[in-house]
DNA sequence: GGTGCGTTTACTGTGATCCA
DNA sequence: TGGATCACAGTAAACGCACC
């Protein structure tokens, strides 16, 4: 299928991101829920481009060769999953909600898809998001939705429990890690956008995929949210897939809800507390060598 | 001091490879 | 065969510097 026919059949990845979060940002919505079947069409119409190994319009340099500018478009995804929610959110609390902040941790410091207040030290509100998962393409099979998360997972404890210990540094006293980490500020989320592979041998189970979160809420984060998806029966689409009962992971909404809720709270005149900024720093991390890559 | 532009940095999802 | 690990390459924001 060429570029003409798909942008009759599905559109464009980048006309539907731009449709997508002005309506977020020009009628004020709150609820992922109400931009859900806009969220899903246009993974779905990115899905259908890489499918066909085509790269959509006005996405990637144009100097680049058809594949890489795909490859790029592709990888866009994940921004605009961390874009959209830090905009439900701001409108959810009337606060400005940062996208892709710079904030400082005990050790180094993180970059973090949304943070609430939107400053570099000792921010309130921490949330990390992900969207893993791929459709087959060419001679490439499927991307699981859990490929590669026995990394990511490390990132996210690693970055949580590094953000609580900013305050306090070395002088930290831990005692009962459940009571600490609950009470330990910043609040930390992880917010997992999810296509889940179908198929008789291959099928990403939602099950596995809640487990996951729900062993991460309970040692590390105060709070996880996962939005799963996958191809519908008419294969047309693609279709939310419910959470099992027993998981005390939540959907996206009850996360946003949830922080809304505790914004509100910290900052009930509308005006975010002081940070809170430690005299003494164990570690001077702006002389350490940066990361390497994640 | 302000502006514009090139460079650097951190992060992303994916592909390749290794190994049990 | 599938999980774990690492490297890759593009993006956007941050940063630094020259120029006005």
């Amino acid at each position: 299928m060429d570029l003409q026919s798909l942008e009759a059949h599905v559109g464009s990845p980048k006309q539907r991101w731009d449709t997508l979060i002005d309506r977020i940002q020009s009628e004020g919505v709150v609820r992922f829920r109400d931009v859900e079947n806009e969220w899903l069409a246009l993974l779905w119409c990115l899905d259908a481009y890489r499918v066909a190994g085509v790269a959509p319009r006005s996405l990637g340099k144009a100097s680049l060769s058809e594949p890489r500018r795909l490859a790029a478009a592709y990888r866009m995804k994940g921004n605009w999953f961390a874009i959209a929610v830090a905009a439900l959110l701001q409108n959810r609390t009337s606060q400005p909600i940062g996208a892709k902040n710079r904030v400082i941790g005990f050790s180094q410091t993180h970059q973090i898809d949304v943070a609430w207040p939107r400053r570099e030290n000792d921010p309130l509100v921490c949330i990390e998001t992900k969207v893993t998962g791929a459709p087959a393409y060419s001679d490439t099979p499927a991307r699981g939705a859990m490929s590669d998360f026995s990394n990511r997972r490390k990132e996210l404890k690693f970055a949580a429990t590094d953000l609580k210990l900013y305050r306090r540094q070395d002088g930290t006293t831990i005692d009962h890690w459940g009571a600490w980490r609950s009470t330990a500020p910043p609040k930390t989320y992880f917010l997992w956008g999810a296509r889940l592979r179908t198929g008789p041998r291959t099928e990403d189970s939602v099950v596995a995929l809640a487990r996951e979160t729900q062993a991460l809420v309970d040692s590390y984060l105060d709070g996880a949210g996962v939005l799963a998806w996958r191809t519908n029966e008419t294969r047309d689409g693609y279709e939310t897939v419910a959470l099992p009962g027993w998981a005390r992971v939540s959907v996206l909404d009850d996360v946003l809800h949830r922080v809304a809720s505790e914004i509100r709270q910290m900052a009930p005149s509308g005006v975010a507390p002081e940070a809170v900024v430690p005299a003494n720093t164990l570690v001077p991390a702006e002389l350490l060598l940066p990361d390497e890559d994640a």
